[in-house]
DNA sequence: AAGACGAAAGTGGTTGA
DNA sequence: TCAACAACTTTCGTCTT
């Protein structure tokens, strides 16, 4: 099954994603090497050996165990842990967040067929995000969605919001207000959603010929030099493309199936295909 | 009968005051 | 924050295969 891309490319680059898991942290290492459900009951950190509450709180007042009064020495020492402790406490909590919201990444990326360099760049969005106090407000899942949807798109990997949403509890809106607040804060270089990505994972779900995937190629790009794409929604333009590359492959397609793949309504693809077949004298 | 067509009104997202 | 705007959707009657 060649979903879309990714995995295709992922063999490619190795190297990347070594070097891109360099800076993350011991907890997240053993999440790399599961990739066959063998060992997906065993998180990399066990969120439920996380301390539940049972730290010790050092008592303010200033005596020792019999009740007595304590040293200055000893009450400087009393402090300096007191002080030592609260650090350590905010760092926990967030670093057990970020381990909940790394198998949160995991779980979506497996029930969305997502290559490996996905849900790592997922978590290293996170930890950022985590790192520059974008989370707070939000909710974790969200988030996690967000950054998963970022990473699909950093990455060219074709995954609409709508079918991440599915995936998860988190709806569209809220999904898109996180990745907003991602690709802002973080200044994330995301590029526009490319076609060509799009024709090559709907081009395979619809079951087309390689030859009628390279007449839809051609199309795209006599499109683009005549300013056919842009201000449109992506999917139309695929949809119109591959609808046309079929019948002139013989391979004619209904509108509606392809509608109904490409997740956009027939109307828009026959706008579209007229369009480009009158710019670009196509007959059909 | 199924698919294609396109007009017209409605919807949600973007943009600029 | 609001209104204008373009792209897209919904709906539906009609035409074509």
């Amino acid at each position: 099954l060649d979903d879309g891309k990714g995995e295709i490319i992922c063999s490619n680059c190795g190297k990347v994603v070594e070097s891109d898991m360099k800076d993350l942290g011991p907890d997240w290492r053993s999440f790399n090497d599961d990739e066959q459900d063998s060992r997906r009951g065993g998180p990399p950190i066990d969120p439920l050996k996380y301390d539940r509450g049972l730290t010790t709180n050092i008592n303010r007042k200033l005596k020792d165990g019999k009740g007595n009064q304590l040293s200055p020495k000893q009450r400087k020492k009393a402090f300096k842990l007191r002080r030592a402790e609260r650090r350590n406490k905010k760092k926990d909590a967030k670093e057990r967040s970020l381990s909940f919201a790394i198998i949160e990444i995991r779980k979506l990326a497996s029930a969305l067929n997502l290559p490996r360099r996905v849900s790592e760049k997922s978590a290293n969005l996170y930890r950022r995000a985590s790192k520059e106090n974008l989370i707070r407000g939000r909710s974790r899942e969200g988030v996690a969605t967000a950054t998963v949807y970022a990473s699909c798109r950093m990455l060219e990997v074709p995954r609409t919001m709508e079918e991440i949403a599915e995936v998860s509890s988190i709806d569209r809106k809220e999904m898109r207000r996180s990745f907003l607040s991602l690709s802002r804060n973080l200044d994330l270089d995301i590029p526009p959603v490319s076609p060509a990505s799009l024709i090559s994972r709907y081009a395979s779900e619809l079951g087309l010929s390689s030859d009628t995937k390279q007449t839809a190629y051609k199309i795209l790009e006599r499109s683009q030099e005549k300013n056919l794409v842009t201000g449109r929604n992506p999917r139309g333009i695929v949809g119109a493309i591959l609808y046309l590359a079929a019948k002139q492959n013989d391979e004619e397609q209904t509108q509606r199936n392809v509608a109904e793949k490409v997740n956009i309504t027939e109307v828009t693809i026959r706008n579209r295909f007229r369009e480009i077949g009158r710019e670009l004298d196509i007959d059909y």
